[in-house]
DNA sequence: TGTACATCAGTGAACGCGCGTTCACTGATGTAC
DNA sequence: TGTACATCAGTGAACGCGCGTTCACTGATGTAC
């Protein structure tokens, strides 16, 4: 594989497997992750089956692929969030990211599905899927560490916390790279998963005969949940 | 259709349907929603494909009734713990509903991605999926509402509720048959999303590297959550 | 109690289809001397 | 600058497979008189 992009053939190929992903987000969009289909990517380029295998080894490859870029796009979507608001009040910057995400999730439901959805049944995510996945959480996250440092966050413990989950925090701690207390983080993790649970929540259906301005409602709860997770 | 069970063809009949649904239960966890297929469910049972005709005139039709059979599913674990823990506290309470939710999707985790995951591309709920679906989060609400009647929920309004948000509570007021201030009602719908988001993330293994004792961290969570719905 | 008929469960073959992946190949594009 | 060779993208045919659904059928089970 070269890597010296500058060469005409090598942009082609990068530019090619732009275009074949770009089909297979559109087919997710039709049919779902299951019934990606690697002739049907082929099809809607004008191009023979086969041909699709000089560029992903396997239809899993692909899907990889798919499931990275999606990861990375609510990454980058959540970290140019927390750049473009960094010096205003924590509880602001928080919102900032939430909107964010949601933003994200709202414009891209399939790909929102692909990574936070069911997992694909007997598609094992490869290694290479686990730092993208921690962009947008990380993000999140620092938000919070920044507030705990300026001062907007509570940090007397809510209550204690029992050793295993201790533990646990621990070991998150390690992976995501900066301090959090137990409390602050456990409390960041549930707005977190809070803030999923509310974008899918909608996003799939199950207010559908409910809420009709999802925007308001999400604003709503958003600022609800932006209070529980800095103690008021 | 004789709605007669008494018969003993009516009885097969309904005992064959259970087999049918079982066999398909089993193949979601090996294959997902959307590889669910008729002809492997017959070869499960032993008997050719178009058999399965006899009991479902469609793929979709049998994908329906294993989504009814998971809403009822998680709405009677749910009500079974509403009814146990009357009389008892309300936090208590909750929590019990919270666990019960929890304990059915860690026991039947495909069915919760069944129900609460991505949905089915081009799959269209019927109408007959609405109200099973509705059991398990009616029934955490009755919990709120009786917590209500007995004071043991803090009611003042954190914030003022903008009028598109009230008009959609209102709507959902109606749909769920008792009365919750906006207040309280906000709080337990995001109390409802928080409890699936926090259940999904970890079913769906985004916390794979970083939670081993998922029991004791849900508690540790839900705790939390509990108390930010009941206001404290 | 016995007979004639209707209902039902399941059979087996067939329809038309799409899938992932492999393989030997052609012809164009790049590289080395 | 020109030639010989290597690399690459894409072709076309083929493999073996599973799918949903329809249809005319057989034989067993139930029902009505």
């Amino acid at each position: 594989m070269p890597i010296d992009p500058s060469t005409p053939r090598a942009q082609a190929r990068v530019e090619r497997i732009a275009e074949i992903k770009g089909a297979a987000r559109r087919q997710l969009v039709e049919v779902g992750s299951d019934g990606l289909s690697l002739r049907a990517v082929a099809r809607e380029l004008g191009v023979v089956s086969s041909a699709v295998y000089r560029y992903f080894a396997s239809r899993d490859e692909l899907l990889t692929a798919l499931i990275i870029d999606g990861y990375d796009a609510v990454g980058s979507a959540a970290e140019d969030a927390v750049a473009a608001s960094v010096g205003r009040p924590t509880d602001e910057r928080w919102r900032a990211v939430a909107r964010a995400v949601r933003m994200w999730a709202v414009a891209n439901p399939h790909d929102y599905a692909l990574i936070y959805g069911s997992p694909v049944p007997g598609y094992q995510a490869p290694a290479d899927t686990v730092s993208p996945a921690l962009r947008a959480p990380l993000a999140a996250m620092a938000v919070v560490r920044d507030g705990v440092e300026a001062g907007d966050v509570e940090v007397t413990p809510a209550s204690p916390v029992p050793r295993p989950v201790h533990a646990d925090l621990t070991r998150i701690r390690a992976g995501i790279g900066f301090d959090l207390s137990d409390e602050v983080l456990a409390r960041s993790l549930a707005a977190w998963t809070g803030l999923l649970g509310h974008i899918s929540y909608v996003l799939f259906g199950h207010l559908r005969n409910g809420i009709t301005d999802e925007d308001a409602f999400f604003e709503h709860q958003l600022a609800r949940s932006t209070a529980d997770l800095l103690g008021r």
